[in-house]
RNA sequence: GGUGAGGUGGCUGAGUGGUCGAAAGCAGCGCUUUGCUAAAGCGCCGUACCCCAAAAGGGUACCGAGGGUUCGAAUCCCUCCCUCACCGCCA
């Protein structure tokens, strides 16, 4: 959520900084400039009368003590009360208006992010290593998965409808074995704090972490939109410090924790949806941080290199993409994504996103820290996708695969996985 | 799921309809005195929002949340959430 005073004050900068994403965004400012104006002069004169109830109805306290009649004053008080009535109505509804107008508009890119309309003007910023050599025929990971017998899709849809997978023998046991690889590696060498989160979170939590209430359509919501299944680790897992103000000592908290994903996916129906790209359940293991404005683009690099960390680690050739202004998610600031690199769909393969959400998240939840100064101010969110397992898996198996069908497993995770082939 | 007890400022804890934004204590900040650690006295010590060009200043709201009763609610009533205890059921 962007701060309403930034929106009054500064207009024309809010509006040019949302006009580099597209869309009809600063249109809306100008709706949030009216409401706010109205709201703030209802406000005022529900004050205003407020004040007056206040005084005449302790002059009413203080006349019946002395035992004198009251009854003029007390009508007067009653007709400012029916006055005073109408007024909250009122600014209660100028409220909603503005809060729900504030949903809606998505955060300011990045001072420093790279000007563009789509994916297509993402910048490369960096690559690591390089395309295996592989003897032809290069499988893809569908082809090895059945020859391996890995993953069972068309049992899983048996069970839960298409878009659904289950992992097998080897496949199950090298899934599990990547989760625990990456929770070692952030938790041992990065400084992370591992949690172990509940997968439901209340509706707050999902409009804390900007889910909601954009994106709804996007979840598995039940009991009357009450509760959601989590899309993502952030949202259970930023959402442990909502309404909390941290000292500045704790800070920056850096967690990592591994959870299921639910995605409803809706609309994406036969784009990339062979085989485990995109399925509805997944699990990942994400890496959350919350900072002090001053630190946020230190620790969001930093961030960046420990989920690259993963996939050097596991010998994987990818490349580092910044999202242009026109292709940044809702709610981000600033996001690089990790392209992983599938030899078997001759293509990089977005395995991570590690998005700043700047204030915008803290602002939704109440998420404050208390500075040297003794200033309470909000903090700021970062979080990197440790890696959608499904997508590591298939970039992994198929840059492993040999010429003989068997596929090597890298010697980082050989202790975990207690071999070297599968 | 049932029954009971509760949710008050950073913490402890008073307060059952009218100068209560809220006693007192602790912690914290400042000053004074004595002074080796330390002690005593005094003062300050919540958050958000609104008005004001800004500062100064003024105002409103907030005692788990939301409604209601009333001229007036931390205080009375209703609903919900949460915590604790016990019982039941159950992986």
């Amino acid at each position: 959520m962007l701060d309403i005073r930034l929106i009054r004050e500064k207009p024309d900068f809010v509006k040019s900084r949302l006009a580099t994403r597209g869309g009809d965004d600063a249109a809306r400012i100008d709706d949030v400039l009216a409401v706010d104006a109205e709201r703030r002069k209802l406000e005022t004169a529900l004050q205003q009368c407020n004040a007056d109830r206040k005084r005449l109805s302790k002059e009413i306290g203080g006349a019946r003590g002395r035992g004198e009649d009251s009854s003029e004053l007390e009508e007067k008080v009653r007709k400012i009360g029916d006055e005073i009535a109408e007024l909250v109505r009122q600014t209660a509804a100028a409220e909603e208006e503005q809060r729900d107008l504030l949903l809606n508009i998505p955060n300011l890119p990045h001072a420093g992010a790279p000007i563009g309309k789509t994916a297509a003007e993402n910048p490369i910023v960096r690559t690591w290593g390089e395309k295996p050599q592989l003897a032809a025929p290069v499988l893809d990971h569908v082809t090895l998965g059945a020859q391996r017998k890995l993953f069972d899709g068309e049992r899983a849809t048996k069970l839960s409808g298409s878009g659904f997978i289950c992992f097998t023998g080897a496949g199950a046991r090298l899934e599990r074995v990547l989760i625990q690889f990456m929770l070692d590696l952030h938790t041992r060498e990065h400084g992370y704090l591992e949690v172990s989160p509940p997968f439901l979170v209340r509706r707050d939590c999902m409009v804390g972490t900007t889910q909601l209430p954009k994106f709804e359509e996007d979840m598995y919501g039940f009991e009357d939109g009450a509760m959601f299944l989590a899309p993502t680790a952030e949202v259970p897992v930023t959402n442990l410090h909502r309404a909390e103000i941290l000292p500045a000592t704790e800070l920056p908290k850096k967690y990592v924790a591994y959870t299921p994903c639910f995605r409803r996916e809706a609309g994406s129906a036969g784009r990339e949806t062979r085989g485990i790209i995109r399925v509805h359940q997944f699990d990942k293991v994400e890496l959350v941080k919350i900072t002090t404005p001053e630190n946020s683009d230190t620790e969001h690099e930093a961030l960046t290199l420990d989920a690259e960390r993963v996939l050097q680690s596991l010998g994987l050739h990818y490349r580092v993409i910044e999202l242009c202004t026109g292709d940044v998610g809702f709610g981000s600031a600033k996001t690089y994504d990790l392209e992983v690199w599938s030899p078997g769909q001759n293509a990089y393969l977005e395995v991570s996103s590690c998005s700043n959400f700047e204030d915008f998240q803290a602002r939704r939840m109440n998420l404050r820290f208390k500075d040297a100064e003794g200033k309470n101010r909000f903090c700021h969110t970062l979080n990197g996708s440790g890696t959608a397992l499904p997508r590591l898996f298939a970039a992994l198996i198929e840059s492993n695969q040999q010429a003989d069908g068997s596929v090597r497993i890298p010697e980082k995770l050989q202790p975990y996985f207690g071999a070297s082939v599968l």
